[in-house]
DNA sequence: CGCGCGCTCGGG
DNA sequence: CCGAGCGCGCGA
């Protein structure tokens, strides 16, 4: 027998397909190790066939395989020809992705514990006093861990027993299981009328995908378990896929009491040891439903009956470091192979997948209206421009500090969003105008009170807050800009006595940093929560009844044509989070130009007013969905390495344009934004494409021009273009 | 990717 | 004449 293997090696020069002879039992997917050159390396057995081309002196054996159950499951081999072919990337980097990476290096195996166990009677003498008392123990229970019989007898009179012969010690596999703690909530609902005809439409359905729009608290998450249920009670498995953010005790809670042992948790939260064992029990069968982030749609998984993927808009369903991919595209790929459902679900879908589903490629489904008719937050627009003329030169409107008393004296919760962390967003010096910036980033520092030093948000860097300006000596420094860290100082003044928490990038440290911040504003113990994006999502907080947007333009005026689309998207979702249980809850949303239509938009909650505008602003300018924008970027630590690359780069992209002019609406070459990121000079090529159609031959200059010393890859439809 | 081979250049 | 340095191609 012979085996196709590709070794575990990334890199364009060895991504082809080496032929080993191997036992006839050998399965296609087991990772392998096999003689390599002088060295022996990992591999993935990914075809195997009776005969060879090769001479059979060249033939060398496998010289062995991991795992008793071969690690990727039959469709891994398709899905790697299809991102392999779509993101250029060697075949090893694309089936890396379906093992979770501290498999790959070795470093976790499967966590044992052993156990004592009886085996027959013997005679002790009378001074065995404890081993007897062991002994007695395991004639009652068969078998107990080592460690609880140490710790109850001694492991002196355990291994006395083992010596002779009386019991002996066995391993067995032990699952790290997370969340094995959590209290279980009531099992199932009934669903509504509503939700259940959102159910019936989706299953009914002949499109493959299913674009769920329901409003914020229109109850899609009891949909997706409904549909989740169903599928495992006809024996299939199902994928659930949501924002890493939204993985919250109450969503895994659910879950867990709704699925118990079926549902797989695998999120950056958990331990090694943790994803490890998820991970197999998925792969054994033992689990059927993968639940997790964006690399979730890698599950091992067998016999898919349902992919879901919720807050389907959201930005982390993009792989920010190669291979490149889009979560959806992959769940389309593994619904197609399993010939399965692709829900979306959103209460803001994207323009891109609102756009596919009135083209008829998706199948729309609608839920207009929150669970029990339950009225949407009233949102107040605070014009801030009159605050300023009024004097108030605060970073709360009148409204915001009323509505924040009111709520504070009836007892209820508010949250507070703004989208900076960090105490102020510059430091400039009065006098000659000096701006703090990184030295490995070319980006401007932001102060941080607590420790006194300014921070990079890039890199992380720590710098000592000036005394001076290094520039020109001057002492008149200036904090310009506020963040999460002022708010949290103007509120305390404002409202002495309330209690206030602040959620953001720098309080949310350690693998539970944000459960344990929003477990204690949930359990009340804060009246007010300050935070950036990170509190927006999927969280339910019944007590809230007012939420306050700071800076609602802030996104608006990047310089990014999604900006309107993400702001509707974000104050969607944070008004949101007011008034889900039985109080009515209240929005004030400060803005600088309350006449702009995103916000009109947003504060009469018209999704499809959003779209139908959007939709016709992009198709006129040509911007995506209607369009391609394609970033190609090139890094490196040498300045001059990286402008030279982009000068190869862009010839051949000029090539290109010559070949198809009619497929490019624009290209140019440009420093990127930001000239610095961690120690790595930054240049782009950026282009607007009519189709993608040219993608595969920019993806395959992208390889050509890479180097050891100069870094370049492709982004599609970049998040930003920082 | 990591290795070995062979070619080239420079020192003695 | 030999040893170090580098580019290339190979691995099954």
């Amino acid at each position: 027998m012979y085996a196709q293997v590709i070794v575990d090696i990334a890199h364009s020069q060895v991504d082809k397909i080496f032929e080993y002879s191997c036992p006839d039992d050998a399965a296609i997917g087991s990772r392998v190790k096999v003689p390599f050159g002088s060295r022996i390396v990992d591999g993935f057995i990914i075809g195997l066939s009776g005969t060879t081309s090769l001479p059979a002196e060249r033939i060398k054996p496998i010289k062995e395989t991991f795992d008793e159950l071969p690690a990727l499951v039959p469709e891994c081999v398709s899905l790697m020809e299809r991102i392999t072919e779509r993101y250029r990337v060697p075949k090893a980097a694309a089936l890396r992705l379906f093992l979770p990476s501290e498999m790959r290096l070795g470093k976790v195996r499967e966590a044992r514990v052993r156990y004592v166990r009886f085996v027959k009677e013997i005679p002790l003498t009378a001074s065995a006093v404890k081993q007897r008392e062991v002994l007695a123990f395991l004639k009652e229970n068969i078998e107990s861990p080592l460690s609880v019989l140490s710790e109850k007898f001694g492991r002196g009179a355990v291994e006395g027993l083992v010596k002779k012969g009386a019991a002996d010690i066995f391993s067995k596999r032990r699952t790290r299981s997370p969340f094995s703690d959590m209290k279980e909530r009531a099992g199932e609902k009934i669903p509504t009328a509503a939700q259940a005809a959102a159910i019936e439409s989706a299953e009914k359905s002949d499109k493959r995908v299913q674009l769920l729009h329901g409003v914020t608290g229109s109850g899609k998450t009891e949909i997706y378990m409904q549909l989740i249920a169903r599928q495992i009670a006809l024996g299939k498995s199902a994928i659930f896929l949501v924002p890493e953010i939204s993985l919250t005790p109450q969503m895994l809670s659910q879950l867990r009491s709704r699925f118990k042992g079926e549902a797989a948790i695998l999120h950056s939260g958990l331990s090694a040891g943790e994803r490890f064992d998820e991970w197999w029990r998925l792969r054994s069968g033992e689990a059927r439903i993968a639940v997790g982030a964006r690399s979730a749609v890698f599950a091992p998984l067998e016999n898919i009956g349902i992919i879901i993927i919720d807050e389907e808009h959201d930005g982390s369903y993009v792989s920010e470091s190669a291979p490149r991919y889009s979560t959806a595209d992959i769940a389309k790929w593994r619904a197609e192979y399993n010939d399965c459902k692709l829900i979306l679900g959103s209460a803001t879908p994207s323009v891109e997948s609102y756009l596919k589903a009135e083209e008829g490629e998706y199948n729309l489904i609608t839920l207009k209206d929150r669970i029990n008719k339950k009225p949407l937050p009233e949102i107040i627009i605070a014009d801030m421009r009159k605050e300023v003329k009024r004097g108030n030169a605060s970073s709360f409107s009148l409204a915001l500090r009323e509505e924040l008393a009111e709520t504070l004296e009836e007892g209820n919760q508010a949250i507070v969003f703004l989208n900076r962390r960090g105490y102020s967003q510059t430091v400039i010096c009065r006098d000659c105008g000096y701006v703090a910036k990184c030295g490995n980033c070319d980006v401007t520092l932001t102060y941080h009170s607590e420790d006194g030093c300014l921070k990079c948000h890039y890199c992380g860097a720590k710098y000592r807050m000036l005394d001076a300006c290094p520039e020109c000596g001057g002492r008149h420094i200036l904090y310009n800009g506020t963040g999460t860290q002022r708010v949290v100082a103007d509120l305390k003044k404002l409202f002495p006595s309330a209690r206030i928490l602040r959620m953001d990038n720098d309080t949310v440290s350690g693998k539970d940093g944000h459960y344990r911040i929003l477990k204690s504003f949930a359990a009340k113990e804060a009246d007010i929560l300050v935070g950036t994006q990170m509190i927006a999502k999927g969280h339910d907080f019944p007590s809230v009844t007012l939420v306050g947007i700071l800076d609602a333009d802030m996104s608006l005026h990047f310089a990014d044509y999604r900006s309107g689309e993400r702001t509707f998207q974000l104050i969607t979702q944070v008004s949101g989070r007011s008034g889900r249980a039985d109080a009515k809850g209240k929005v004030v949303l400060q803005t600088y130009c309350p006449e702009n239509y995103i916000l009109r938009y947003a504060v009469n909650y018209d999704y499809s007013g959003f779209f139908e505008n959007e939709a016709a602003v992009r198709r006129a300018t040509g911007f995506p969905p209607y369009s391609l924008i394609c970033r190609v970027m090139v890094t490196s630590q040498d300045d001059g390495e990286a402008l030279e690359t982009l000068r190869r780069v862009y010839s051949s992209l000029e090539a290109l344009r010559a070949e198809k002019p009619q497929e490019f609406i624009f290209l140019n070459r440009m420093h990127s934004p930001i000239k610095k990121i961690q120690g790595r000079y930054r240049y782009q090529a950026l282009m607007r494409l009519k189709s993608e159609e040219l993608l595969a031959k920019i993806y395959d200059i992208a390889v050509e021009c890479s180097s050891d010393d100069a870094l370049v890859y492709v982004e599609e439809n970049p998040a930003n273009l920082s």
